[in-house]
DNA sequence: TGACACTATGTCTGATATGACATAGTATTC
DNA sequence: GAATACTATGTCATATCAGACATAGTGTCA
């Protein structure tokens, strides 16, 4: 995966899901970004739910508040390995995380919600 | 993550699904594992389904056939990112990356005790 | 206003994953 | 057996990611 293109994604504002390859971006880039994007939310919502503040969940992950800001951001310098299993360690399921990356596409032929 | 007791369970023989926390394993981390697992069995079938070869892949992944193998093996070494995006580069959807995970899953879910 | 809690962003250093290469193992065919 | 194609495993240099820290922005409340 190319981070690059992501970051100017998001330079230049975009919710990713909208533009496909509005860059350079390669179908499977995109929906990667998706993915990642979906679980970015998931965990942002996880966490909202469980009541906690970003510092908190960094104890938790035992990592710091500003890479739980990255994860929630969808920075590029965030894995997706990290994005999981941080949500398993905030008692998500596989089910959970399935949804999440499916809630993270944006509809491949429409963009029918 | 923790790759070393990964690599303890594999150097044990054992299918990862079937131990839970027969190491020192969390639950998180198994269920990480299990993911990875899944999305290793779901690469090599589609490859196998494309007719290709591990070297005919690495050509299309712009990688290695070593990368490859250890990919499909489940290697410690390989991250969930890179997993993700040869699938998508192999034309799977979101939608089946999710029941690859979703399959990786052994048990029940974990959260209820 | 100031003080406070929360979040965002940039950067550093150490850790880990990556592609590449070598090499060994496994069939299969002649 | 030799030769071929495919796959597995180990190692290495470099690229990328991790946690940590500083600092800036945002919102709320007294």
């Amino acid at each position: 995966m190319k981070n690059t293109k992501r970051a100017k994604l998001e330079a230049a504002g975009w919710a990713v899901g909208s533009v496909k390859e509005f860059l350079g971006l390669s179908d499977a880039d995109a929906v990667l970004i998706n993915m990642k994007l979906g679980l970015s939310r998931s965990l942002r919502d996880r966490r909202k739910k469980c009541g906690l503040s970003q510092v908190q969940l960094a104890e938790q992950l035992q990592s710091s508040q500003s890479r739980v800001a990255k994860m929630e951001a969808g920075d590029p310098s965030v894995s997706m390995d990290l994005l999981v299993s941080s949500l398993l360690l905030l008692g998500a399921t596989s089910a959970d995380l399935a949804k999440a990356i499916r809630g993270g596409e944006k509809g491949k032929g429409r963009h029918a919600a």
